[in-house]
DNA sequence: TCTGGGGTCCTAGGACCC
DNA sequence: TCTGGGGTCCTAGGACCC
């Protein structure tokens, strides 16, 4: 198994189509107004110095590097590039391609030098794009993900069965992939601090405190297991959805009926193409000042409906609280479940 | 200090039925 | 009048990822 991550992937983008920033501190989020309620997508080498890093507030981000050069996120230009990356690599003979993101995928092969092969597909990417990628090898997919942060950048890194803990060991749980900083305290309470410790656990005490599928996995994660085959079949979406930050919160009923309403069709349109029925809407609500709550409900009948699915996001988002300042409203659109299960899903925790 | 948007899956509890 | 055990469906909430 490898993992395919793409260096700094939106700002190389950027960067690659306006030269002059090369250098320059770059950071790209929201509409690249640093005035308004958004948050950093990638910031460069050169903001990160500054302290600037994705996921901090746009806000945060013009006090602590002021000289930045800001954009907008261009989704439609990363989809672009993303395209042209997956497909160098679908091309390489003997591959399977498993995409996991903008900048990401996991290709399965069988090989006697996977270096030499990762090499192939980062040269396969670099004609394509002109951009770099690090490339981890594994066994499994957990141990080829955990490997690409060790080739930062542009390199190669292998982990194995036998240098997974040597080189992981001392690290906290929270490093791996998979666990969060929630996970983590829990696992802390339990004395369960670092990978080596996670790896020594008892799935059954793991299974006892956070629930029968995810504690064993998590026990298997500590060292290293998971899939090893790459699975090149097409995702199937489960769900779509549209939400929206209002730069000022919205304060009238009717107004958040309106916007509810605009939502609703722009997941009928994202949806309508799929040819699915969809079985369950869901609406959310981020009330001032950031208390969020989602609710859900099975639509009458699985429907294919613009009418419908408005009703449905309308009939939920009438059970929310109805004079509490608005500064978030999602709606989402779930498909109705097709009975095969992917093979994807025996991997809990992550979009399998 | 202010916290985006788009996803997936797991867990737990209540309602309801036999 | 007070009550077991098992199962399914549904929803809310949580956690994580890119």
């Amino acid at each position: 198994v490898l993992h395919v991550d793409m260096d700094q992937f939106i700002a190389a983008v950027e960067v690659q189509r306006r030269p002059e920033l090369t250098g320059l501190p770059v950071v790209v989020g929201g509409n690249g107004d640093p005035t308004e309620r958004a948050v950093v997508a990638t910031a460069s080498y050169e903001a990160r110095a500054f302290g600037v890093h994705s996921g901090m507030p746009m806000k945060i981000a013009v006090r602590k590097c002021p000289d930045a050069v800001f954009l907008p996120s261009d989704h439609a230009a990363y989809e672009e590039v993303s395209a042209r990356v997956m497909a160098a690599l679908a091309a390489v003979p003997g591959v399977k391609v498993e995409i996991m993101g903008w900048d990401e995928a996991f290709v399965g092969a069988v090989t006697d030098d996977p270096e030499a092969l990762a090499r192939r597909l980062q040269a396969a990417v670099f004609e394509a794009t002109e951009l770099h990628c690090t490339v981890g090898i594994g066994d499994t997919t957990v141990r080829a993900k955990m490997a690409t942060g060790f080739g930062k950048p542009r390199g190669v890194y292998r982990l194995t069965a036998d240098t997974w803990l040597p080189v992981l060991g001392e690290r906290s749980t929270q490093a791996l992939w998979g666990i969060g900083t929630r996970t983590s305290a829990k696992l802390a309470e339990l004395g369960i601090v670092t990978v080596a410790d996670l790896a020594a656990a008892d799935p059954h005490l793991l299974a006892e405190r956070l629930g029968p599928t995810m504690g064993p996995y998590y026990a298997g994660l500590g060292r290293g297991l998971g899939r090893s085959e790459v699975i090149d079949t097409p995702w199937v979406a489960r769900s779509r959805s549209r939400e929206t930050t209002y730069q000022q919160d919205l304060l009238t009923w009717e107004e958040i009926e309106r916007e509810t309403e605009v939502l609703a069709r722009r997941v009928f349109d994202d949806v309508v193409g799929d040819g699915r029925p969809i079985g369950r809407v869901s609406v959310k609500v981020r009330f001032k000042p950031f208390f969020t709550q989602i609710k859900i409900s099975k639509l009458p009948a699985p429907t294919r409906d613009a009418d419908e699915i408005v009703a449905g996001a309308l009939r939920v988002l009438d059970k929310f609280d109805h004079d509490r300042p608005v500064r978030l409203l999602g709606v989402r659109a779930e498909f109705v479940p097709d009975g095969s299960t992917d093979a994807r899903t025996a991997d809990p925790g992550h979009r399998r």
